[in-house]
DNA sequence: TCTGGGGTCCTGCTACGA
DNA sequence: TCTGTCGTAGCAGGACCC
């Protein structure tokens, strides 16, 4: 195959630079975006905060207790998909070839690109400049030949955090593809996507601790200790070889959301408004995307942290928070929720896409109510008409998308 | 220490029909 | 008719990513 230009960009602590363009008081000075209760995580750290140990996915309570003079930001993910939208614009102006991976990274196959807008290396520069020009944002980005180099060599440019301060990185990492082998080889094995603490272990049981001890490993060792397809690929990985394509368009194949409570919840009827709620909000997702469920999952996760997950797979598509509810109260009724509910959340998967002949399937036998709930949404807000369930119960009401994203308030 | 929410993908098991 | 086996679908759980 010929030689590909891949790039990878990924917004620098992405949240938090977008908190300081609307609070620019707060520069140089430890913040942390994320859930703020009790029961919530870090979202973003910036470099001041990460510098005290502060990273994303750690419950914000440890955050606290690492930096409690850090300023700590709730998080505004409708703010952060505003600019995402045109921060991915600057992107597709100098290729149409975009995946977005999450709103502040995505990868760009820029081999078509070259005469109009300057080889890899110049592309990364140009986009650096226009971001920073147009958004206020820094990003950092990596050029190479397959997706997964690019991401590591992003990673290399990025700046890191030390005692003293923030360091710079350098912005942009070139791999060229004869410097594939020698980039990889000396990283840590845990660089490589795929190797998380699970794998990590096993691996580690095996003598691997780099990219090149993995490259060396024969295949079936690897397969036998960590499953055949994830064995196969993370061997080619190490080896330099990911042939994978930029995909621009790509379909979501599962809906969901999932809540974690402030309490735990033990009132079957209280347990069960929360999945009215719930199975409404997936539904108008399905519909805003003109596809159906086949596969309902309901998960529950207990005050002892056991997490179970129950599913059907239907033999017609269903779209309405009426039948979304039926389902998962079925499905719910399997369960033993005595012991209390900590998580609660609903998935819609085998997702059957919007083809005119099964979208009208849908339509034709969907009740007109539901039509007419949707409209209502889109003219005055999701909040102007719910299940009657939901009426007058406080913190019942239907959150968008993201609104609960790292956690209970 | 105490563990979110959005996802994707894989694996092991079971059931079932050919 | 009975039995073994093979492929496939469904289900549950887990690992991993941002």
């Amino acid at each position: 195959m010929a030689d590909r230009t891949i790039l990878h960009v990924d917004m620098d602590a992405f949240f938090v630079s977008v908190e300081l363009l609307d609070r620019p008081d707060l520069r140089g000075q430890p913040v942390v975006v994320g859930g703020t209760g009790d029961r919530g995580v870090v979202a973003a750290a910036s470099y001041e905060a990460r510098a005290f140990g502060v990273h994303s996915a750690m419950p914000s309570v440890r955050a606290r207790r690492l930096c409690p003079h850090a300023v700590f930001l709730p998080g505004r993910h409708d703010r952060y998909s505003e600019v995402s939208r045109r921060v991915m614009a600057v992107f597709e102006s100098f290729t149409p070839i975009v995946e977005p991976l999450s709103l502040d990274e995505a990868f760009l196959d820029v081999t078509g690109s070259a005469r109009l807008h300057g080889d890899g290396p110049g592309i990364a520069s140009a986009i650096r400049r226009r971001v920073l020009e147009q958004e206020g944002l820094t990003c950092s980005v990596g050029v190479a030949p397959s997706k997964f180099v690019a991401k590591l060599a992003s990673e290399a440019a990025k700046p890191r955090a030390t005692p003293e301060g923030p360091v710079f990185g350098t912005g942009v990492h070139v791999v060229p593809p004869d410097g594939v082998l020698a980039f990889l080889h000396p990283l840590p094995v845990q660089a490589l996507w795929g190797v998380g603490p699970a794998t990590l272990q096993k691996l580690a049981r095996l003598g691997v601790r780099t990219v090149a001890d993995l490259a060396t490993l024969p295949v079936d060792t690897l397969t036998g200790a960590v499953g055949s397809a994830a064995g196969h690929h993370l061997h080619d990985l190490a080896n330099g070889r990911d042939d994978r394509d930029v995909e621009p368009d790509r379909e979501a194949k599962s809906i969901g959301h999932e809540e974690t409570f402030s309490d735990d919840l033990f009132d079957p009827p209280a347990i069960d408004r929360q999945l009215v709620r719930m199975a409404d909000a997936v539904a108008g997702r399905l519909r805003a995307h003109g596809v159906g469920a086949r596969t309902v999952t309901v998960k529950v996760r207990f005050p002892d942290f056991r997490t179970l997950t129950r599913s059907v797979t239907l033999p017609q598509a269903v779209d309405t928070g009426g039948e979304l509810t039926a389902h998962g109260r079925r499905l719910l009724g399997s369960v033993d929720l005595s012991p209390g509910v900590r998580l609660l959340g609903i998935h819609a998967g085998s997702l059957v896409s919007g083809g005119p002949r099964q979208l009208e399937l849908f339509l034709e036998d969907r009740p007109d109510a539901t039509r007419a709930i949707d409209d209502i949404r889109e003219r005055f807000g999701d909040d102007a008409i719910g299940p009657a369930v939901l009426l007058g119960e406080s913190g019942l009401r239907r959150k968008r998308r993201g609104e609960q994203q790292w956690g209970p308030s």
